[in-house]
RNA sequence: GAGUCUGUAGCUCAGUUGGAUAGAGCAACGGCCUUCUAAGCCGUGGGUCGGGGGUUCGAAUCCCUUCAGGCUCGCCA
């Protein structure tokens, strides 16, 4: 169904039109003086230079032709020349309840639906995840849903990090601590063990220390360098090896993942694309793209436009090792082979925006995508602290995940057993579902592309602005329905009404918002926009609940218009939540 | 050095793409629970939108300039 935006802007360009004006000019936007009215428009002021008319006139004229229409109660013009509009009751009533009866709550399903591949978590093969994953995973999760939601084929790909110098720190640390392992033994013939060398949490403190050493160690860095060379060109013993931490790390990894609520379509690696690598380099050079400079191969991709220097596209480094750059161009020449995306998305820590904008340029100067495949980069910024640097630990390290989410988990289910009585086991439950709540609505309504603020007492704190707060506001309206339905009563003959007074209007008219905020924030890929939506729809309930009493309401007309309200603002809400990656409790 | 992003209330952030009186949340202060969950609601105080110019009926938003900070700048990922 349309968007009731739309809806009121068919109107007002009808009547610039028949006040003999330019219909474009017949824009309306949500006034931003509720005061004065729920609706604008501000052509008649645009109009004024084109027709070199005095704005309150036109506005005056375009005025006379609105009250025609059946939408309004109210249109004003006034100085300098805004039009004010204010909706016929009966009208928005009527809205909403084709809103209820809509499935997708007045959101129309993509026309064409498009494939979208996401490449966010960024999570590496035996790295624990810390809260520097966070940003990615959330946002990702995000955008998969939103995409998903309004009917597009989204396909979100964790693309994990398998197949650098990483993994030769671990094969050569392995190596140190257990040399006798027949993994580095090279006249090995038999079956290598099924059991993995080492348990996630070994693996989890082995990374560190070979990085460590590599750094202080030009020997060892070698030794390390020289195992990734050799795995990636097919030493058994190290493929062996290498098998076992991804099975180790993968298996966690899911875990953590999961406890996240955030799912991926697909665990594709950086090693998966590696077949396509030698095909794709010969293919480069062949065509004359790529060429040698300074040793190593790389294509051209500045522009005449460019404000500055973009330096060259490595696709091998000058001893004919392939990097980073090689791998992603790879996994975009496997995309397209296997899903043939119009659209990638690139959900990555900002401070990559050059890298991406040269891979980018690659892939399209080399036709890797065709000319409508769109690659998108979506730069988050930097997670920080209180005192504005990158966020730590007390003790000054890395936070890992698990902890920050146990943490939290933790002050929530203290929260829940203070404030009321409960199951010890439901309020585990549900202290999960509110720190979920806390930690992505705190991400995801600020906006990505800036550096934000992880304030642990804020987090925990939940007031305001806050997931918690949200996921309160639900309960609230399912506590009541619930009475309601206890009481004998059922959901399916609630009717939408005319609004009592004017905290429900508001209400009414937030909910009306719905379609277009989901569908700004997907064009935009901003998240943050359902979140400062929901916030003031919730916040539109929470007034209408503290000045109605609903169910002592003895006009059980009155009273069933209301419920009725409650369930679609509980869809909506619900909805959008959905969407942000997390989901209420029945109680909280 | 070059490029780029950011700068809005004491703190953390929005600001519907140029509109009317710049908004929230925390923090501070004052009210509201024998009545549907007070993780809530209502109210008060708090601003030279970094500074300076310009564009026009109108600027936090567009242009120029300047200050401050972050980030990036070929064989790491």
């Amino acid at each position: 169904m349309k968007q009731i935006l739309d809806l009121i802007n068919e109107e007002a360009v009808a009547a610039f039109e028949a006040a003999g004006y330019d219909g474009s000019l017949g824009k309306v936007t949500l006034s931003n003086r509720p005061d004065l009215c729920e609706y604008q428009c501000n052509g008649a002021m645009a109009a004024a230079k084109k027709y070199k008319k005095a704005p309150i006139m036109i506005a005056g004229e375009v005025v006379e032709k609105l009250k025609e229409s059946s939408v309004f109660a109210e249109v004003n013009a006034v100085n300098p020349g805004f039009i004010n509009l204010k909706l016929r009751q009966e009208f928005l009533t009527d809205y909403l309840q084709k809103m209820q009866a809509d499935e997708n709550l007045s959101i129309e399903k993509a026309v064409t639906p498009k494939t979208i591949m996401i490449d966010y978590g960024g999570a590496n093969v035996a790295k624990p995840l810390h809260v520097g994953h966070l940003r990615s995973a959330v946002i990702g999760e995000s955008i998969k849903r939103t995409g998903r939601f309004l009917g597009h084929n989204t396909i979100g790909d964790v693309h994990l990090g398998d197949w650098g110098l990483q993994m030769g720190l671990i094969i050569t640390e392995v190596k140190h601590r257990q040399p006798k392992l027949p993994y580095f033994d090279s006249s090995f013939e038999g079956e290598y063990p099924a059991e993995a060398p080492f348990t996630i949490s070994e693996l989890e403190e082995i990374y560190p220390c070979a990085s460590g050493k590599s750094k202080e160690d030009a020997a060892y860095k070698e030794e390390a360098m020289q195992a990734t060379y050799e795995l990636q060109n097919g030493n058994k013993g190290y493929l062996a090896l290498w098998h076992h931490i991804l099975n180790v790390s993968i298996a966690d990894l899911k875990k953590n993942y999961g406890n996240l609520q955030v799912e991926f379509d697909l665990w594709k690696k950086e090693s998966d694309a590696q077949p396509y690598i030698p095909d794709m380099v010969q293919y480069m050079k062949e065509e004359g793209y790529a060429h040698m400079d300074q040793g190593a191969l790389v294509v051209d991709v500045k522009e005449e436009t460019d404000t500055k220097e973009i330096p060259p596209c490595m696709i091998l480094k000058s001893d004919g090792a392939s990097l980073y750059n090689t791998t992603d161009l790879a996994t975009i020449v496997e995309r397209m082979k296997l899903f043939h995306p119009d659209e990638i998305i690139y959900v990555v820590d900002k401070r990559q925006e050059l890298y991406f904008t040269q891979v980018f340029r690659c892939a399209r100067k080399t036709k890797l995508v065709e000319e409508d495949t769109k690659l998108k980069f979506l730069g988050f910024g930097t997670m920080n602290g209180k005192d504005g640097k990158p966020f730590k630990t007390r003790e000054g390290g890395v936070m890992r995940l698990e902890n920050l989410i146990s943490g939290i988990n933790d002050e929530m289910y203290t929260k829940i057993m203070e404030n009321h009585e409960a199951d010890p086991k439901e309020a585990r439950e549900t202290a999960k579902l509110v720190a979920l709540s806390a930690i992505k609505y705190g991400d995801l309504s600020n906006q990505a592309s800036k550096d934000y603020i992880f304030d642990i007492d804020k987090f925990t704190s939940f007031e305001g602005d806050t997931g918690p707060y949200i996921l309160y506001t639900i309960v609230r309206i399912k506590s009541i329905m619930k009475k309601f339905q206890d009481g004998g009563n059922s959901l399916d003959q609630v009717q939408i009404g005319l609004a009592a007074g004017d905290s429900e209007k508001r209400l009414m008219l937030e909910l009306t918002r719905f379609g277009a905020s989901i569908q700004q924030a997907y064009e935009e890929i901003a998240p943050h926009k359902i979140c400062s939506y929901i916030y003031d729809l919730a916040n539109a309930f929470n007034r209408f609940y503290h000045e109605t009493k609903i169910l002592s309401e003895e006009n059980e007309a009155q009273k069933a218009s209301w419920i009725a309200l409650l369930k679609l603002t509980r869809d909506v809400l619900e909805t959008c939540i959905s969407l942000l990656g997390f989901t209420a409790p029945e109680r909280m």
